[in-house]
RNA sequence: GCCGACGUGGCGGAACUGGCAUACGCGCUCGACUCAAAAUCGAGUGGCCGUGAGGUCAUGCGGGUUCAACUCCCGCCGUCGGCACCA
C-alpha cells in the first residue's frame, strides 16, 4: 500500500457523523414503538425521568446511556423494546427559581425541558419521544387528581390531625424528607419542628405486609433490605395497663402498651408515655401540673433545637399518677418522656429497665427500680437478686425467667406466648404487630404541584371536587409575596368557589400534591400519554406492564420505589390496573462523585458539564468511557483521565473496518504474520477469537456488565489490528469479524458502528443508510458458530505443591493419564520435584495440574 | 449504636460456581516516525533478590479450612451508603 492511498481514507470524526445519525434515525422513526405490535416479544424498558432542573449533567449519561444500550441489545434481539421518556416538573426548585429570577414556574420549568431534550437527544439515545410525559402539564396532573379522589372514595386518602414535620420555608414534610440526626429539611437544611396541623395522608400501612413480600420481582438484596428495615415489622403484643385510683383521679383508664417482649411484663417497674400523648393532662397530678406542662412545651420545640446525640442524657418527669400491672397487680409510677415517641405503637410503653438499654438509662437517672426477669444460662439462682450493670438484652435460646411468678422457672422464649395465651384470657391483652411504616403525608403548602381536588364547605364539610370539574388548575397568575408562604393562599380568584353539593360559598383546599405522588405511576401514563377518558389504558396496561427493566439511583430506596409499589397495589385493588408490582427487575446504576470525592452539586461547584466532552471526543466516545469506567453499580468520583484510551480504541476500530492493508509507519513487525502461523492458521484464529468474544459479550450485555464488555472488544480490535496488512487481512474470516465487532459494539457506540456499517455495504455496492432495515440497529443480534471458536488445544497451568512451575500446550480432551504422564516428564516439573515422588496428582477437571509431594 | 456494600499495581479496574492474581484501559519508561513537537505505532512496566535462567513476597490486618483461597469460615481495622431512642 502506498503512502498515498492511505491518506485517502477518512478520518473518524465524530462530531461530523453524530447530528447527522441521530437526525436520521429520528426520520425514519427507528424508535418509535408500535404498542399495538404482538408480533414480537415486549421488552419494557425504564429509566427514571430527570428532574427538570436545567441541565443534563454526566451524572444522567452515566443513569441513561448504558440503558440505551439495553434498550439497543434487545431491539437486536428481536425484542419489541418500549423505551419512554419524560420530565419530573413539579417541585420546589422551579419555585424557588421563580423567586429569585421573577420568572413564572411554568416558563422556568419549560425552558428547561427544551433544554434537556436538546442534551438527551445528543446523547444517541433510542427514546420514544411519542410517548413523553411531563407531570406539569394539566393534561397529566389531572389524573393525580382523579386518582386521589378514587383513592378518596376507597378510604386510603384521609385527612387527619396530628404533630407532623414541618419546616419554616418548605412547609410540612413526609418523614423520609426528614434528614440525620438533627432532623433537618432534606431540600434547604433548615432544622425540622413538629406542629400539630390537619394534613391529607395516603393509607399505605394498609399494605405493609404486602409490602415486605418481594417474590417475584427481582430487585438488589440491599434495596429490599432497606424497604424492609423501613416498614420496620414487628411481632408483640398490646398490653392493656390501668390506671390506679388516687386522690387527685378515679383511675381505671386504660393504659395501653406495645412491646416485644412480653416475657419480661414482670419485670416493668415504671411505664412512660409520650408527651404527645392524649391522657398526659388526665393523669397529672395538680402539684405536678407545672413541672409537667413546662416538660411538654419544651419537648414540642425538642425538635427544633438541639438533638444531635442519641447518646443525649435522658429526660422526664413523672405525674404523680401509677398504673396497675395487669399480671401481678403491681402499682407503678406513670412517667413522661421525649424518648417514647407519639407516633409509634401507642404512643406509651411499659418500661422494664432490667432488660431495656433506653430503660435502664432512664431508671438510672431517676433512682427507679430495676428487677430481672429473664436470667441467662450463666446466672446462677444465687445471682438472680444481684444488681445489674447493665441490660440484658438478650434472645439466648437458654434464657430462662425469674422473678415471674408463676412463669419463673420457665423458658423465656415460652413466656412469650404464656403470658399472651393469660393477657387475652383475661382481655387484658393479645398479640399484636406494629410497623415502623407511617401513612404517606402528601400536603404541601407550595405553589408548584398538584392542588389536592377538595372543597371546604360550611355547610358540607370536605367535598371532593367532582370528576367533570377537573383538572382543578393552578392559576397562571400568582403573587410571589415571599419564601414559605404558599402563593395560593393568598389568590382569593383560586381559594374562593362553590360548594358543588350545595352551591353556597366555598373554600378551596390550597395545598398541593408531594410531588412524589408524580412519579408514583408514570411509567403507566406513558403507555397511553394522551388518553383523555382515563390515567391508564388498561388494555395496553395489561400487556405492557410490569416494566421489565428499571433503572436508576439507589438514593430512592425508601421513597419513590416504595411508593410506585404502594400506588401499583393500591391501583390493582381500584381495578385501574392489573399488576400488583411495578417493576420486574430493578438495577441500581452507582453514583457520578465530583473529582474530589463529593456529591455533584451546583453549590460546590463540581458539577462536570459533558457538552464539552462531546463536542471534543464525540457522544460514542462519552458513552463507551462511562460505560468502561468500572461495574456500572459502584459509580465514583469523576475523573476524564483515560477518555483518550477510549477514543484510541474508537479510532482503531475506524482503521480496521476501512483500511484492512495499511501498515504503520516504524513498526517492524507489522505485516507480518506471527511466527510459525501461516494465512490460515492466522484466519482460523481470527475466527475463532470473534466468536468467543460474541459469546461472552452477548452475556455482558444481558448481566449489565459493561465494563468488560468493552475490555472484551477492545481485545478483538488489539487482535484485528495485530493482523492488519498481513495475508489474512481483508480476507473473509477478516471481514467477518470486523463485521461481528461492529454488531457487538452498536449498542453501546451506536453512531460509528452505524457510519462503518453503511460504508461497509456502500464498498460491496449496497445501498445503504435508505430505509429502517439496512441500519446496524435493526440488525439481528448474530449467533455464536460454536465450531469456529472452539479450541483445539489449551494450556494447561502446572503446579507442584500448589507453585506454578510451568505450562503445557495440550490437545483439548487429553486423557487424564497422558496429561499426568506429559506434565511428569516436563524438565521444569522434574527440578521442582527434587526426586521426590508424587503423593497426589489433581486435575481440576484439565483446567490446572497441581503435583503434590510431601 | 444497628443494617448494608466495599477494601486487589502509581490510578480506574479484571479474575462469574475455590483452580495461572493483576485481563482491559490510564499513567510512566524506552524506542520508531519527525528538524522538533503533537498525533500514531512498537517494546517494557506489582515489590524485593539475581548479570541470567530463576527465586521469593504480595489481593486492608491476624488466624483457620483446603492439594489449592482475592474467592469459604472466625476475629479485627478502614472507607462509603442507609437508619436515628421504633419499645
Amino acid at each position: 500500500m502506498s503512502a498515498v492511498e492511505r491518506i485517502r481514507i477518512d478520518r473518524y470524526e465524530p462530531t461530523a457523523i453524530e447530528p447527522r445519525w441521530q437526525q436520521r434515525w429520528a426520520e425514519l422513526g427507528l424508535y418509535d414503538t408500535d404498542l399495538a405490535d404482538t408480533t414480537r416479544p415486549k421488552f419494557y424498558l425504564l429509566t427514571m425521568y430527570p428532574y427538570t432542573s436545567g441541565n443534563i449533567h454526566i451524572g444522567h449519561w452515566y443513569a441513561k446511556t448504558p440503558t440505551d444500550a439495553i434498550a439497543r441489545f434487545h431491539r437486536m434481539q428481536g425484542e419489541n423494546v418500549f423505551f419512554p421518556i419524560g420530565f419530573d416538573s413539579f417541585g420546589l426548585p422551579a419555585e424557588n427559581a421563580a423567586i429569585k429570577n421573577k420568572i413564572h414556574p411554568r416558563e422556568w420549568t419549560l425552558n428547561n425541558i427544551d433544554n434537556m431534550r436538546r442534551q438527551l437527544r445528543s446523547m444517541g439515545t433510542t427514546f420514544d419521544w411519542n410517548s413523553e410525559v411531563v407531570t406539569c402539564d394539566p393534561t397529566y396532573y389531572r389524573w393525580n387528581q382523579w386518582i386521589f379522589l378514587r383513592f378518596l372514595e376507597a378510604g386510603l386518602a384521609y385527612r387527619a390531625s396530628s404533630p407532623v414535620d414541618w419546616c419554616p420555608n418548605d412547609g410540612t414534610l413526609a418523614r423520609e424528607q426528614v434528614e440525620g440526626a438533627d432532623r433537618h429539611c432534606w431540600r434547604c437544611g433548615a432544622r425540622v419542628e413538629k406542629r400539630e396541623l390537619d394534613q391529607w395522608y395516603l393509607r399505605t400501612t394498609k399494605y405493609a405486609d404486602e409490602l415486605l413480600d418481594f417474590s417475584g420481582i427481582e430487585w438488589p438484596e440491599p434495596i429490599r433490605i432497606m424497604q424492609t428495615n423501613w416498614i420496620g415489622r414487628s411481632e408483640g403484643a398490646e398490653v392493656v395497663f390501668t390506671t390506679a385510683r388516687d386522690a387527685h383521679q378515679p383511675g381505671g383508664d386504660e393504659l395501653r402498651v406495645f412491646t416485644t417482649r412480653p416475657d419480661t411484663l414482670y419485670g416493668a417497674t415504671f411505664m412512660v408515655m409520650s408527651p404527645e400523648h392524649p391522657l398526659v393532662s388526665k393523669l397529672t397530678h395538680p402539684d405536678r401540673a407545672a413541672e409537667v406542662e413546662a416538660y411538654v412545651t419544651a419537648a414540642g420545640r425538642e425538635t427544633e433545637i438541639e438533638r444531635m446525640s442519641t447518646e443525649r442524657e435522658k429526660t422526664g418527669v413523672f405525674t404523680g399518677s401509677y398504673a396497675i400491672n395487669p399480671v401481678n397487680e403491681e402499682r407503678i409510677p406513670i412517667w413522661i418522656a421525649d424518648y417514647v415517641l407519639a407516633g409509634y405503637g401507642t404512643g406509651a410503653i411499659m418500661a422494664v429497665p432490667a432488660h431495656d438499654e433506653r430503660d435502664f438509662a432512664f431508671a438510672q437517672k431517676f433512682g427507679l427500680p430495676i428487677r430481672r426477669v429473664i436470667a441467662g444460662p450463666e446466672i446462677s439462682y444465687k445471682d438472680v437478686a444481684a444488681p445489674l450493670e447493665a441490660a440484658y438484652v438478650s434472645h439466648d435460646s437458654k434464657d430462662r425467667m425469674v422473678n415471674s411468678g408463676p412463669h419463673s422457672g420457665q423458658p423465656a422464649r415460652d413466656g412469650f406466648t404464656s403470658i399472651v395465651a393469660t393477657l387475652e384470657n383475661q382481655s387484658r391483652g393479645k398479640a399484636a404487630v406494629n410497623y415502623r411504616l407511617r401513612d404517606w403525608l402528601i400536603s404541601r403548602q407550595r405553589y408548584w404541584g398538584t392542588p389536592i381536588p377538595v372543597i371546604y364547605c360550611d355547610a358540607d364539610g370536605i367535598v371532593p371536587v367532582p370528576d367533570d370539574q377537573l383538572p382543578v388548575q393552578l392559576p397562571e397568575t400568582v403573587d410571589y409575596a415571599g419564601r414559605g408562604e404558599n402563593p395560593l393562599k393568598t389568590d382569593t380568584s383560586f381559594v374562593d368557589t362553590t360548594c358543588p353539593k350545595c352551591g353556597g360559598p366555598a373554600r378551596r383546599e390550597t395545598d398541593t400534591m408531594d410531588t412524589f405522588i408524580d412519579s408514583s405511576w408514570y411509567w403507566f401514563r406513558y403507555l397511553s400519554p394522551a388518553d383523555a377518558d382515563a390515567p391508564v389504558d388498561r388494555r395496553i396496561e395489561a400487556r405492557w406492564c410490569p416494566v421489565d427493566q428499571y433503572t436508576g439511583g439507589a438514593e430512592h430506596a425508601v421513597m419513590h420505589l416504595l411508593y410506585a409499589r404502594f400506588f401499583t397495589k393500591a391501583m390493582a385493588d381500584l381495578g385501574l390496573v392489573h399488576e400488583r408490582e411495578p417493576f420486574k427487575r430493578l438495577f441500581n446504576q452507582g453514583q457520578i462523585l465530583g473529582a474530589d470525592g463529593e456529591r455533584m452539586s451546583k453549590s460546590r461547584g463540581n458539577v462536570e458539564d459533558p457538552d464539552k466532552l462531546v463536542s471534543r471526543y464525540g457522544a460514542d466516545t462519552v458513552r463507551l468511557f462511562l460505560m468502561f469506567m468500572g461495574p456500572w453499580d459502584q459509580g465514583g468520583p469523576w475523573s476524564p483521565t483515560g477518555i483518550g484510551g477510549i477514543s484510541r480504541f474508537l479510532h482503531r476500530v475506524w482503521t480496521a473496518a476501512l483500511d484492512p492493508h495499511g501498515i504503520e509507519a516504524g513498526d517492524p513487525e507489522s505485516g507480518v504474520l506471527p511466527a510459525g502461523q501461516d494465512s490460515a492458521a492466522a484466519e482460523k484464529a481470527l475466527r475463532a477469537a470473534a466468536h468467543r468474544t460474541l459469546r461472552v459479550v452477548s452475556d455482558e450485555y444481558a448481566e449489565l456488565r459493561f465494563n468488560t464488555m468493552v475490555a472484551h472488544l477492545m481485545e478483538l480490535s488489539n487482535l484485528l489490528m495485530r493482523y492488519r496488512g498481513t495475508e489474512a487481512a481483508g480476507s473473509a474470516a477478516w471481514n467477518e469479524a470486523v463485521l461481528l465487532l461492529l454488531l457487538m459494539l452498536a449498542p453501546a457506540a451506536p453512531h460509528i458502528t452505524e457510519e462503518l456499517w453503511a460504508r461497509l455495504a456502500e464498498a460491496r455496492g449496497e445501498e445503504s443508510g435508505a430505509d429502517a432495515k439496512s441500519s446496524i440497529h435493526s440488525q439481528p443480534w448474530p449467533a455464536v458458530d460454536d465450531a469456529a471458536a472452539a479450541e483445539s488445544e489449551r494450556e494447561v497451568p502446572v503446579q507442584v505443591n500448589g507453585k506454578l512451575r510451568d505450562k503445557v500446550m495440550v490437545p483439548v480432551g487429553i486423557a487424564e493419564s497422558e496429561l499426568e504422564r506429559v506434565v511428569l516428564a516436563r524438565p521444569k516439573i522434574v527440578a521442582a520435584l527434587e526426586g521426590r515422588v508424587p503423593l497426589k496428582v489433581i486435575h481440576a477437571g484439565g483446567k490446572l495440574v497441581n503435583v503434590v509431594v510431601r
